[in-house]
DNA sequence: GCTGATTGTCTTTTT
DNA sequence: GACAATCAGC
């Protein structure tokens, strides 16, 4: 029974217990993964059950992946029949195969965030709503928010209380009436529809109880509640199911999660059984030891505390650097010395709160010729020539029974009709539309009719449908990869980047043939469809990360994952936590930046480096201090490294406003004029020198006042920038 | 009517 | 540093 020797009593009970719904509260490092792979395992072998009996949900892509790598190691082949996949897969399979029942096809699309943003933008235009006071953010988060609690548009006007949330409530209702015409499903629909069938059709939701016997939900103190009621519409008299969460690891409240749903569990299933493991096998104990000492200062928490046998007197190092600048130039240093110890690349991490802050790393790293990989961000599906590629196929996609008005194709047509540029701007765009809305089509189809636009316009659009259309008669006898090849060439896309030099997209869409060329191989029944379907969900390659590179990404990204070596970076006050979250919801969010510190902190397995630095941020507006969360850290787990502030009047800089200077100078035009022709005006973001304050960052400016962020003694300033004391650098 | 340059605004976290 | 709005020029 080799299966069962590795584990302790806890991991032991949490795996053979398969006779009632099941509970574990499972702390960060504590071998969850492994509990839950092996229970699968477990089920197979020594319970006989079927594996297409199983079904585990995870939070993300790669989660599921790894899960699903693991449970190979124990079954091989057998592990394909188990069912894998994140919560949105697994309703999008749900959905190709029932959604009939609710009046849609199955080739639906699924809208990413940039054909949100597309409608939105229709919506603006024809609504009269200016982007500056709602911005597309703003919005998407209103409506989403209504969705996932069965707001509909109506209702949404009905309770709104003031003009903005009217005029919001009908960019809500605009927006479902589009996605409806196209049969389009964005992300939370996925959800929702799957909701919907499930509660309403009894004879789909028994089909789909049957087909499972286990079920397991991972990550599940950030299940929402409309995810909730899915799982438990999943879950039969006779089939069980087996939740795993820690509540201190509850970081996405922002997104519906609802820790009360774990917590409150046995209500739901009064027989079930609860696990706790609280022995980490993961850090070491000076990292466990500040992670518990962290998460203790929130007060909205049960009591738990994770022990460890990994001693260790490495302490945790944390740096604080003068200035942004510095900051990533000493991580990248710390990598390189610790690679020069033999230390591998794919080791190391190095986590931060917003992907904004990958930008310093990535330069610091560049530099230092480090290899790295950045998970997130601007991700590899999210690329606008991958959509644009993607675009390109979504036209050649054959028409499917139940859709015949394609108004899916509109979007692709938007996107790419003047890609490259054909001469075709907005006032086109604008008609076409138009005519396609009177004739009750979709865009291209009122271009394939042929005579469309005007002058040179209409050449161009005639040459355009034919290239696609030279394209469409081959979908059935070349290969997909093969197809977009033609299909980029052929309308000049391709071109139009060889000409820009653009090497780094040319790349990328190389990638994304051989990838599709990969698809075609693996799917060989799949149709053109088939695979636009399939990609629509994952927004990043996932298949790359055992290369020898540094890791980058956002703490929310590294959820579930674990790592040698682990930097977290820019630890100051206001970037983390955030400030913006903290102005939004008080004492709460407060708490879940302090979770995602410690979801931060407890990554590591041997090493844990912190860094911040002082200076000025142009995204808080004032000057840097160390975080709060490193304060938080017991003194004897940490070993300081690098500068401290030179005074200690730092935080009262930042509040300093007069200058003396303001009534000084002249304001006459002439003055403006000189300064501008001989070295150009001050505008924001100048390096700038001053006679007697030295070198300083212009941060914004105020009328004929600039605001000039200059070294610690002096700090901010105002100063009229036409002041003759004042040059750009 | 289209294109390209310039200015202004805003950057939390994800499927 | 990305994106939208704006404006001048073709």
């Amino acid at each position: 029974m080799s299966l069962l020797e590795q584990l302790n009593q806890q991991q032991l009970e949490a795996v053979t217990c398969v006779d009632r719904h099941l509970r574990i509260i499972a702390g960060a490092g504590s071998g969850k993964t492994r509990v839950v792979t092996t229970r699968i395992a477990y089920l197979i072998e020594q319970c006989h059950i079927y594996p297409n009996k199983i079904l585990a949900i995870t939070f993300t892509n790669k989660a599921a992946r790894e899960m699903k790598e693991r449970v190979e190691g124990f079954l091989g082949d057998t592990a394909q029949a188990v069912m894998i996949s994140t919560i949105h897969s697994f309703c999008v399979r749900l959905l190709r195969e029932d959604i009939l029942v609710h009046g849609y096809p199955r080739n639906f699309t699924i809208l990413d965030a940039d054909d949100q943003r597309s409608i939105l933008r229709d919506a603006y235009k024809q609504l009269q709503v200016d982007v500056k006071t709602y911005s597309y953010h703003r919005v998407l988060s209103y409506i989403s928010n209504n969705k996932t609690n069965f707001i509909d548009a109506n209702s949404a006007l009905a309770r709104a209380n003031y003009e903005g949330e009217r005029i919001m409530a009908n960019v809500y209702a605009f927006y479902e009436k589009r996605l409806a015409e196209m049969f389009g499903l964005d992300f939370d629909d996925l959800l929702i529809f799957t909701y919907h069938i499930l509660k309403e059709h009894v004879e789909v939701r028994k089909k789909w109880q049957r087909r499972f016997a286990y079920l397991h939900v991972d990550e599940f103190q950030d299940v929402d509640m409309l995810q909730y009621q899915i799982i438990k519409m999943l879950v039969k008299e006779d089939s069980y199911l087996c939740v795993v969460g820690d509540p201190d690891q509850t970081i996405y409240t922002w997104r519906g999660a609802q820790v009360d749903i774990i917590m409150n569990f046995e209500k739901d299933f009064p027989h079930s059984h609860t696990v706790i493991l609280n022995e980490n096998y993961r850090s070491t104990q000076p990292i466990l030891q500040a992670s518990n000492e962290l998460i203790k200062n929130n007060r909205n928490r049960i009591e738990k505390e994770l022990f460890t046998r990994n001693e260790s007197d490495e302490r945790i190092v944390h740096f604080t650097a003068m200035d942004d600048y510095n900051e990533p130039i000493w991580v990248a240093g710390k990598i390189l010395s610790l690679h020069h110890n033999g230390v591998k690349y794919r080791d190391i991490a190095v986590l931060y709160r917003s992907n904004y802050l990958s930008r310093g790393l990535e330069k610091a790293l560049l530099d230092q010729h480090i290899p790295y990989r950045i998970y997130g961000g601007v991700r590899f599906y999210d690329r606008a020539e991958i959509k644009d590629a993607l675009s390109y196929l979504r036209l050649l996609a054959p028409k499917v029974e139940g859709d015949d008005k394609e108004l899916f194709k509109n979007l692709a047509v938007k996107r790419i009709i003047n890609l490259p540029k054909r001469g075709i701007g907005a006032k086109t765009l604008e008609t076409l539309e138009q005519e396609a809305a009177v004739k009750d089509t979709n865009m291209y189809e009122i271009l394939k009719q042929g005579g469309f636009g005007k002058g040179k316009a209409k050449e161009s659009i005639a040459k355009f449908v034919e290239v696609i259309e030279a394209s469409r008669s081959c979908v059935d006898t070349i290969s997909i990869d093969q197809l977009l090849s033609k299909v980029l060439e052929d309308s000049g896309y391709m071109e139009m980047l060889r000409n820009d030099a653009e090497i780094e997209r040319l790349e990328n869409l190389k990638e994304l043939i051989s990838d599709i060329a990969n698809y075609v191989e693996n799917n060989p029944d799949g149709s053109l469809l088939d695979y636009l379907q399939e990609i629509s969900l994952y927004s990043d390659k996932e298949d790359l990360d055992n290369g020898e590179f540094v890791q980058l990404m956002t703490i929310h990204a590294a959820k579930g994952l674990e790592f040698d070596r682990v930097f977290v970076y820019s630890l100051c006050d206001g970037i983390f936590p955030n400030e913006r979250s903290i102005n939004e919801g008080g004492q709460q969010a407060l708490e879940e930046e302090r979770r995602l510190a410690y979801v931060a902190f407890t990554r590591a397995k041997k090493q844990l480096f912190l860094s911040d630095s002082y200076g000025y941020s142009y995204v808080l507006d004032k000057l840097k201090t160390t975080s709060r969360f490193v304060k938080e850290i017991p003194q004897d787990c940490l070993q300081e490294v690098g500068a401290k502030p030179r005074n200690s009047f730092a935080s009262d800089v930042d509040t300093y406003q007069g200058s003396g200077f303001s009534s000084l100078g002249n304001t006459t035009d002439e003055a403006i004029e000189h300064t501008s022709k001989k070295k150009g005006k001050i505008r924001k973001g100048d390096l700038v020198v001053h006679d007697v304050f030295g070198e300083g960052i212009v941060i914004k400016l105020e009328g004929e006042l600039a605001v000039i962020a200059f070294d610690k003694k002096y700090g901010i300033r105002k100063i009229l920038a036409t002041h003759a004391s004042l040059h750009k650098k």
